[in-house]
DNA sequence: ACGCTCATTATTGTCCTACAATCTCGTCTA
DNA sequence: TAGACGAGATTGTAGGACAATAATGAGCGT
């Protein structure tokens, strides 16, 4: 249901199309946390393709600002991976090259397994067994899951129950940063019902190990996931990525 | 006018990569790099002691620039970590509370041996073996180490020499703005000659196994010469951290 | 004296305009 | 055809202005 119907402005920028799923950052933000958001909603959404170019000017008429604002959103966009800031040639849609990509999933996987040990000794702090029981009851059900960004969604949500418990509040945020790349999205585009049926069961084995309090049950659990996960990455065809790497 | 852009992702731009080696932002650098340059300097040296704020008015007239590079530079360096930004009130010298810097650890800690294993693994590409060979004979020195910032600088290039031959930037440039943040400075201020001595005997260690192509042993002895530092900086007097944790 | 409200002040957030610096691209010339 | 060149597009920086917000301190009543 979402086209594109972005050939009427130069720069195609989502002014309002998108549903907002997040309304709450338009509430009391300030200007710049409203463009930020909204920018981040439409590169995840795919609003904003890879390698759109993201132009001060139409920026600040899109949205109604002034200049100041819209780069200081860039900036922080670019700090957070989601676009690329060329000096004197303005911001684009950051689009990852196969190099980039897999060096992403080297950096998640130690992390990721770290947040999983945290997590497991954390589990039984305050409610956090609660909470993280509460976050992950979709994992255990058997329907049959649905493609593309349905799963996604479940996916990110999982990983997110253990960030959310694993008490080290920089290492989440870490974490959050590194997945939201769009590779995650790309992926969901070709992946098999196999493949689903895989990711389910390893997300169950790591939160049997977290429940249990098996730390490095957990760590080795989220290890084999990942790795799994990049080596659907690794064979995905190259036009996915961006070409040219320099070196 | 012209109507050609925008019909794809394939908006020019993407295959664009970044060749600007960074090297020295102070030669060539706009005037943000030059601002931010030398605001990480006067962190890191101790000029602009934790807790100092950073007014820009004051830094507008100090360096004789507008407020945009100013405000644009204070993002980057709170993007670094090494600023803190208070919505309406400003940027101060980042000081971390106790529970933030063993969080740091917590994050250092996998990162590092990850960097570790990789290095190992690619300690044999190209010239990688003499570089690494080259950067790190300062350690196999039998001289009795200087103290505080001498050998925090041996340690600090020691490290590097690691990320520098991972093969992975994003893992690398990761791993360097987790090791600015300040404790490092703090942290030779309290370490007895024995400490050095441990340190140095560490170093040899993860070096050793690294030459020798041993992935494992290498993060392991990582992991321990971490674990080591960060039960040094458990002992610190608390007066060395910024108190009231919010939460 | 004490605590509270309220004006004052300091500082950031945003807008505006303008110009210099740099890049892109089409055109013209040899 | 290759290369120089110039026009246009876009970012980088300057400078001034005002609004929004948080810290400060004075005055007030009890």
């Amino acid at each position: 249901m979402d086209e594109h119907e972005r050939t009427e402005q130069d720069s195609g920028i989502a002014t309002r199309a998108n549903g907002s799923r997040d309304g709450n950052a338009a509430s009391h933000g300030t200007t710049v946390d409203r463009v930020v958001a909204q920018l981040r909603e439409g590169v995840m959404n795919g609003t904003l393709p890879p390698g759109q170019r993201l132009v001060e000017a139409d920026l600040t008429r899109d949205y109604g600002i002034s200049r100041g604002p819209v780069r200081e959103a860039l900036r922080r966009l670019s700090a957070e991976g989601l676009v690329e800031l060329v000096p004197n040639r303005g911001a684009v849609v950051r689009r990852l090259s196969y190099r980039e990509t897999i060096e992403l999933f080297e950096i998640r996987l130690p992390l990721e397994c770290q947040a999983a040990r945290l997590a497991t000794a954390a589990i039984d702090h305050g409610d956090n067994r609660d909470r993280f029981n509460a976050a992950i009851t979709p994992i255990w059900s058997d329907a049959p899951r649905r493609y593309g960004t349905a799963y996604h969604e479940e996916n990110r949500e999982f990983h997110e129950a253990i960030f959310a418990i694993c008490g080290n509040r920089q290492l989440a945020d870490l974490c959050r940063r590194l997945q939201l790349p769009l590779i995650m999205l790309q992926l969901s585009g070709v992946m098999t019902p196999a493949m689903y049926a895989d990711s389910v069961a390893e997300h169950r084995e790591i939160a049997r190990c977290i429940l249990a309090g098996d730390a490095e049950g957990a760590a080795a659990a989220v290890w084999q996931h990942l790795r799994r996960a990049q080596g659907i990455v690794e064979h995905m065809p190259a036009s996915t990525f961006r070409q040219g790497e320099p070196d």
